[in-house]
DNA sequence: ATGAAAGCGCTAACAC
DNA sequence: GTGTTAGCGCTTTCAT
């Protein structure tokens, strides 16, 4: 690999030239630049980014710190880091993963080594160890979750109190007096259960808002009998096409089990009772029938903190809130958020 | 964040003793060494990447490039990433994400700034225009898949074939005479083509080898019909506990449609047929009832390339074949592999 | 419009 | 044992 150096070299000029054509400064001759460009490409020169950072201080990458361990939603997961990847590149960052394992002292090898110029904090959880530490960095840090203290970072999540109130909108708008949310296991995973629980608040406040019956039907664990027992409980009365009940799901995993229960019972999804699930919209859309989606879209949330990320870097000012609910797109009839 | 230097200052010594101290060698006074570690923890330090990177021609950095937008396996990839981080990060590594959006020119990218010391290139396609220009980069790299022409690349990946053998020899093992191969949409992903193929020709060899009655039917689109169709195809005569029909199901995606396909006829996976599902462990597990799984476990696979990846940096000779098949473990009842 | 030179933070001969 | 010094590849004053 070849160095600014050698450029100049074959250019026949100074480092300090193929500088400044790189860094397009004005103030090159245009003969000189051409020669300079020239040159660049027969040597394939790229410059060093060791380098540039030791000079600049600036690294031209974000750290991406990632939950692998403990998160349910390994789905969901996907999309977030595909768009940070992508929304990187344009500005000429790079991405730099990191996993949550690394926890707080994690954060300091990054902030002290200088690998990186911000800090995207994946999968918060309610309480979460690395907020005090990350808020005393001097990097840029988004926050990608809403914890209970939020220490003036930038959180952003998705508005899932407002998912789950437009899942319930649509079922009562087509119709359905009863309304129940199938809850997920609590188990060991905080922040599903944080996320999760917000929905269930926002269905029921809307439920009661709209006047419709409302419940809500835990499943204990993730089996089928479990599943299967909830739906019992959710259904009542029972279920059909004259007064149907509309289930809100909000867990994919508890959509995994529930589709085959729901099949064999020959319970027809949009038939015989609605289904409004609760994951990203291709999933929903690979079912079959496709379900009705309050979109839990992470591709929105993730560009909101890239944005966030970007805004930091250019040394925008922050505004007040600082707490960024990214509201769910309108459900497909055209229900609009709020 | 501090220096070197300051820590130099605070100590009382060199430059040059606080390298010796942070790289441990050896002819440091005990007491000067003390000194200077005291002042490192006094002052938070941790030497700057960037510098280190300059200096060493090392970024300590190890380059992933992922498939985003192509591949139908959105659900296999994670474990993969969090191998990679995680392996890394006990080898003093960082993970540099990019995406194979970039191409052949991402990789001059990472090669001429160099911006790692290795790259991983995840799920090559049979015929993958990154390959030539991979295998003239003066960093090693490493890659997952089977591409037609390896150039010299050392490859990993699942062995797929016995995996598909390793089904067959578990339904035949117990007592299904007649085995079925569901297989997915051709569709527009090379990759999994490539991979589902691998499995249909060792599934079907396994079964002539064994005198099973082989049948392949191919699921034309991913719809709930379009799997019902293929499963119609791949039933035939029908299917009973007397003479169960065993089916293996390399996708993911078809597996998810025909959980419900069969629950909606009543047959239950495990008496009136059987599946074998080719997954990770644990969605085989999360399924109700379990499926039998010809494990197509990432990890392993992800793991052994981390494998050749620090091997090729240790500067390791490479042993001869350079195609590295993992296999997959041995099926739960404890059908020994191959 | 271009070049000489210093320095970002670190390491490694080479002296002593 | 420890310090002096040069240099990794780049940017950027400051001269010219």
């Amino acid at each position: 690999v070849s160095t600014s150096k050698d450029v100049a070299r074959v250019a026949g000029v100074s480092q300090t030239t193929v500088s400044y054509v790189i860094n397009g400064r004005s103030g090159v001759a245009p003969e000189t630049r051409r020669r300079v460009e020239e040159a660049m490409a027969q040597l394939q020169y790229e410059p060093n980014a060791g380098a540039r950072a030791l000079k600049n201080q600036r690294t031209q990458a974000v750290a991406v710190m990632m939950p692998f361990g403990l998160t349910v939603d390994r789905l969901g997961v996907l999309p977030f880091i595909e768009t940070f990847a992508s929304r990187a590149r344009p500005e000429n960052h790079d991405v730099l993963l990191v996993t949550a394992d690394e926890g707080p002292d994690g954060l300091l090898r990054l902030s002290r080594q200088r690998l990186c110029d911000a800090i995207v904090l994946m999968d918060v959880v309610t309480e979460d160890p690395r907020i005090p530490i990350a808020a005393e960095l001097d990097l840029p840090v988004v926050v990608v979750g809403v914890p209970a203290h939020r220490a003036g970072l930038p959180c952003v999540d998705l508005d899932y109190e407002l998912a789950g109130a437009l899942a319930v909108d649509e079922l009562v708008m087509s119709g359905h007096r009863r309304v129940r949310v199938l809850g997920a296991p609590l188990s060991r995973t905080p922040y599903e259960v944080n996320c999760i629980r917000r929905v269930q608040r926002g269905a029921a406040d809307a439920a009661i808002r709209r006047g419709a019956d409302f419940g809500l039907a835990s499943v204990s664990e993730t089996t089928s009998a479990a599943v299967a027992a909830a739906l019992d409980t959710a259904l009542g009365a029972g279920t059909s096409a004259d007064d149907p009940v509309g289930l809100v799901v909000p867990s994919r995993q508890v959509l995994m089990l529930l589709l085959p229960v729901l099949a064999s019972r020959r319970l027809r999804p949009g038939r015989d009772l609605s289904v409004v699930a609760q994951c990203e919209d291709d999933m929903a859309a690979a079912a079959d029938p496709p379900l009705s989606n309050a979109s839990v879209e992470p591709r929105a949330v993730a560009n909101r903190a890239m944005d966030l990320v970007f805004a930091a870097l250019r040394g925008d000012p922050r505004d007040g809130s600082d707490l960024h609910l990214v509201a769910p797109p309108a459900s497909p009839d055209g229900t609009p958020p709020s």
